[in-house]
DNA sequence: GCGGTCATGTAAGAGGTTACATGATTGC
DNA sequence: GCAATCATGTAACCTCTTACATGACCGC
C-alpha cells in the first residue's frame, strides 16, 4: 500500500497532473518506488474519491485535457500517519541471484555476458545518482528536509555501489573458473 | 516468471514435497526468491501439468498425503534455457526509503525507532548468512557449483552489509538533527 | 487533413498475499 | 476420542504489467 503515499509525497512537493507525475516518478521518487502511468491514474482516481486530493478548479475535466491535482489536509494527515507506521523489510526477490543459483545446478550458460550487461546498467545508474548529488546536494544541506532527501539519495548510491562490487567479483570469479 | 524456475532449481537439488519445498524456501532459495506454500502448491500443479516435473510413483495422491516431486528432462532443459535469458534488474521498490522521502515533507515522526528496528533485523539476517558461510563454505569451495552458490550467498551478505551501513548512518544523521 | 505528441484512460491477465478449509497421523 | 501437527489445497482479493483505446492540440 505504498503507491498512494508515494503519490501524496510527490503532490505535496508540487501539484501535478497524471502525466507530470509519471515523468517525475521516472527520475525521482520512482528510483525508490517505480510506477507506470496506468497505476498512477488509477490511484489518483481513488485518492480523489477518498477526499485526500482534489483536482484544481482551473483545469477542464475532460479526456485529453490536463488535470492538475493538489493534496487536501486529509491527505497530508494520512501521509504523516503512514510515515510513523512500522513495516518489515520486503523479502528479497532478485532474478539474477536466482539465475546464478540455478546456474550452479544446470551450468552457467553465457551468464558472463549478462553479468557484464548488468554491471554497465548499474554503473550508469550510479553515475546518474552522483550527478544528482553534485547538482542538488553540494554543499551538503543543513535543513532537515534537505538532509533527509540527501540520505535517501545516498541509499540509492550505496545500493548501486553494492551491485557494482558484487558483479565485479562475480565476473572475476566466473572468468577464473 | 521466476517462481517456477526457483522451484525447478530446488527440486533438482533434491526431490521434495510441497511442504518440504516451503521449508527449504524459508531458509535457502527463499533468501533470494521468497514464496509461500500457496504459491508453491499452485506452481507445482502447473509444472506437473506442463510435463516439467512428476510426482514420484511411491506417493499416494490423496489430500493430506505427502506427494514428492522430481524434475523431468523437459524441466531441466527449460531451466537451462531460462538461465541464459537476459533480464533487466527489477526497478527498486523500497517502503523504508519511500517513508524517509515522505518524512522529508511531513516530518520525521518516530522514525528513529523504526530505523533501529530495521537495523536489528538486518544484523540478524547478516549473522544468519555468516553462520551459513562458516558452516558450508569454509574453506572456500573449488568446484564450479560450490563457487557459484558461495557467490550467491556473498550477494546476501553484501546486501545486508549495505543496509546496516546505510541505517547506521541514517540513525546518526537523524539523532544529530 | 495528416502525423506526431500530449494527455487520460480501459481491459485482460499474471503474480502475490491473506484467510480459510480439509484430510491424515501421532501422542496422550 | 481429542488436540496438535503434518500436509495439501481453495478462494478472494489486490497489485502490477502489458497492450491497447480515445481525445485534444500543434506544426506543416
Amino acid at each position: 500500500m505504498s503507491l498512494p503515499h508515494a503519490i501524496l509525497t510527490a503532490l505535496l512537493e508540487k501539484p501535478s497532473s497524471g502525466l507530470e507525475l509519471t515523468r517525475r516518478f521516472d527520475r525521482s521518487i520512482g528510483y525508490f518506488w517505480s510506477s507506470t502511468h496506468q497505476q498512477i491514474y488509477r490511484e489518483l482516481g481513488r485518492l480523489e474519491q477518498a477526499g485526500r486530493i482534489r483536482a484544481l478548479p482551473t483545469a477542464a475535466p475532460a479526456r485529453g485535457q490536463k488535470k492538475e491535482y493538489e493534496v487536501l489536509p486529509a491527505g497530508r494527515e494520512e501521509l504523516a500517519a503512514w510515515v510513523a507506521l512500522p513495516e518489515d523489510p520486503r523479502p528479497v526477490r532478485d532474478p539474477l541471484l536466482l539465475r546464478m543459483r540455478a546456474a550452479a545446478v544446470v551450468g552457467t550458460n553465457g551468464m558472463g555476458a549478462e553479468l557484464r550487461r548488468h554491471l554497465a546498467l548499474h554503473e550508469g545508474q550510479l553515475a546518474e545518482y552522483l550527478e544528482i548529488e553534485e547538482r542538488d546536494f553540494t554543499p551538503p544541506p543543513t535543513t532537515g528536509e534537505g538532509r533527509l532527501r540527501h540520505l535517501v539519495l545516498r541509499g540509492g548510491i550505496d545500493l548501486e555501489t553494492f551491485w557494482i562490487g558484487w558483479l565485479t567479483r562475480a565476473i572475476a570469479d566466473l572468468d577464473a573458473a
